[in-house]
DNA sequence: ACATCTGTACTAACACAAATAATACAGATG
DNA sequence: CATCTGTATTATTTGTGTTAGTACAGATGT
């Protein structure tokens, strides 16, 4: 922690950028389970931000039961993160059916699809 | 027309859905290149919204080619439309993107992603 | 020519969510 | 006990979506 990039010129509101952020790291295994996060002051104070704003994103991932946190201790990412990882798929499933649904208003056929995914995979990998 | 239909409790704002609606009708092929689209003040009595919302949605339309307006004619799809379908295409591939980078984050697969591709593929075919 | 349709432009008002600001309180910790 | 922590509360500001009302110019059919 932090590298998180807050575009406060963005449409989306900053509370999503930080929870998404934050879900990343976590998913990515960069803040490994039962780590403490910074405290909403500290992480307000470092990002410029108010502190509403952040225990605003911190009350939504406790609520994902990405993280949780209590009054006096701190907030620390879950020691059991699978619950998390379980509706994360869940949305990725519905992208993807988004995608699908789009695809046959163009015209874009099946192969297209699993094409394009194969070489954005591949070309990210590394 | 105009089988759309609209969620004015929905957080997302009733003019991208109405921008949403039309243009799928469009890139489906239910409304032939040429063809008029109901007038802003009739859209806007049938459907119970204020002809601003649907002027807003038909501009937005506009800006991106898939229909054109003038003052007096009326509005109606874009004789050519593939200029519109490419930015489309643009869209969806952004979309696989954030898909496959999601993806990597929940240790799922290329071969899971394909699969469910598949699926939904196969199982909105008919 | 006239009435009536069309898109377009503009202002004002309201609703709602996001964000900021400023406190305040209770629990944990050294 | 001082100081950190999360949490709750209220008020204010800001931006956007929506509604409402009015107005103007072009096109069309009678």
């Amino acid at each position: 922690m932090s590298n998180i990039r807050i575009d406060v010129k963005s449409r989306t509101p900053i509370f999503e950028q930080l929870c998404a952020g934050i879900r990343e790291q976590i998913l990515a295994g960069a803040m490994a389970p039962g780590e403490p996060l910074p405290s909403v002051r500290a992480l307000a104070c470092e990002l410029a931000i108010n502190p509403n704003t952040i225990q605003k994103a911190y009350a939504e991932l406790e609520r994902q039961k990405l993280i949780s946190s209590a009054p006096g201790r701190g907030s620390f990412v879950s020691d059991d993160i699978r619950p998390a990882m379980g509706a994360f798929e869940e949305r990725i499933l519905a992208d993807l059916r988004a995608a699908v649904h789009r695809a046959r208003l163009c015209s874009i056929g099946k192969e297209k699809l699993t094409e394009l995914i194969d070489k954005e995979w591949e070309g990210t990998k590394p």
